[in-house]
DNA sequence: AATTGTTTGTGTTGTTCTGACACAATGATA
DNA sequence: TATCATTGTGTCAGAACAACACAAACAATT
């Protein structure tokens, strides 16, 4: 089945293609300049920033579904991506953010189009390397670009809570997993992972106690490499090892009980 | 809105109430005998067990309809109750199911009917005081009972799958929250609290360092009532102290970083 | 080529947390 | 009153953790 290309056919006709109700919303998060940044959208005609969303296919997996609405607005395939919460509010969908839109291109929409519906949306959070992403808006916004997570205005509908609650969710699980990984290229020192976890945590770390804790896990491998051309020492290159990681999920990384 | 009782006018007729695509399951645990129970209903017709669930009124919030279905099997209100993850394979409903049951029930429903529809659902559970459920059946199910999570056999559609992720994030979120007070009576002993964390993590724990770390959350009020009864020395009874519990919470009782 | 400034790599120490264990106190029963 | 199983509490060694100091490396400056 091909997702539909147009917009006035995939907006009108919508209820032929996916799932009715069902939405859901992806906040991808990526690491530049000492920063976290999230992917956003820039509505036509409102001008309103939103998180990248889609719909469900009708045969589509929601997993799948939220890993084809990455794959368009990053070029980005087998990428960390899960389902954080559902957002089940009556009210949480406006249709009247699409009335406004469809309006002002020109379509006259029923005033049962499908898109008026309520809508409830599952979050899916992503974790990428900023290097690699292409952003690209979709057939319904102008733009498409990475915003500072701490630099984020009002955004559409409930999307300021559901990117609250995906932050939320990444700190809580780097607590427990280490997944920050994921945000940084291949190869990266000790110094930039230290970084990343201090700009997600939103804490100083100490640097030689970070390095202990980090390199007792045993899922980092050092490089024989360093990183030259910074005015000073030149620190190590790691790279993640990723079959030890498997193992350590296993056997949980930290214990509790 | 009342949600309609009778079987044939909420089954026939489902998309005059409810939301489409979108149903819910709940995973209801309980604490007797030293075991973990879970809530099952016994379908009528197929008699095939399965978790107690429902769907959204279209006016409705989800985390209500999941308090709502399970005030009806339970008679319980403002319970621990959590989603904790959408099931959304294509495959995962089954409208065959429902249609043996119409048929046997001597409904012949239009290859169209609303239950035939594709539906993902938003898994939520529950940990509730075994003593104070009163189990009771919905109309589609002749049973409404307790079952040990040791003696489930195949359940209905991915009803085992959802269980298991259940049971897995509750084990998670154990080490990480004190949670399990609400699968005991306001009053509960340290021996009792502890064989409830062995159950749940399968696990056996030393009763003397369970003792210190759990005390060490400042979370329990030793009570100056002891158990008696028992043909040994009586325990001291301990009750949650939720005002200290919130303000942990907001702490983070473990930190990770 | 030597000096300087800043950052990185690693070691040490004292404190806290955790796991393994011992013994006294209690309550019903015999 | 003695017995027995269970509960309450204490101790101790090892691990984990936070706070800290110093040497090595790199590039820019002189």
């Amino acid at each position: 089945m091909q997702v539909p290309n147009q917009l006035s056919a995939f907006i009108q006709e919508g209820d032929k293609w996916f799932l009715p109700s069902v939405s859901l919303d992806c906040v991808i998060l990526g690491f530049h300049d000492n920063q976290l940044k999230v992917l956003l959208l820039k509505l036509k005609h409102s001008g309103v920033w939103a998180l990248p969303g889609g719909f469900v296919l009708k045969e589509e997996d929601t997993e799948t579904a939220a890993a084809r609405v990455l794959k368009e607005r990053t070029g980005l395939q087998d990428i960390f991506l899960q389902q954080f919460h559902v957002f089940g509010a009556p009210n949480r969908s406006d249709g009247s953010i699409h009335r406004k839109g469809l309006l002002k291109s020109g379509i006259e929409p029923s005033p049962d189009n499908w898109l008026f519906q309520r809508f409830i949306s599952i979050g899916y959070y992503a974790l990428v390397d900023f290097a690699h992403v292409t952003p690209f808006p979709d057939e319904n916004s102008t733009e498409c670009v990475w915003k500072d997570i701490h630099e984020i205005g009002s955004l559409m509908m409930d999307h300021n809570e559901i990117l609250n609650k995906a932050l939320e969710t990444v700190r809580l699980q780097l607590n427990h997993q280490p997944i920050g990984y994921n945000l940084l290229p291949q190869k990266f020192t000790m110094p930039e992972l230290q970084t990343l976890y201090e700009t997600i945590l939103d804490k100083q770390l100490d640097r030689r106690n970070f390095h202990r804790k980090m390199t007792a896990f045993g899922i980092l491998k050092r490089l024989k490499e360093t990183r030259k051309g910074g005015a000073h020492r030149a620190p190590f290159l790691y790279s993640f090892d990723m079959r030890k990681y498997q193992k350590a999920l296993k056997q949980g990384l930290n214990g509790g009980w």
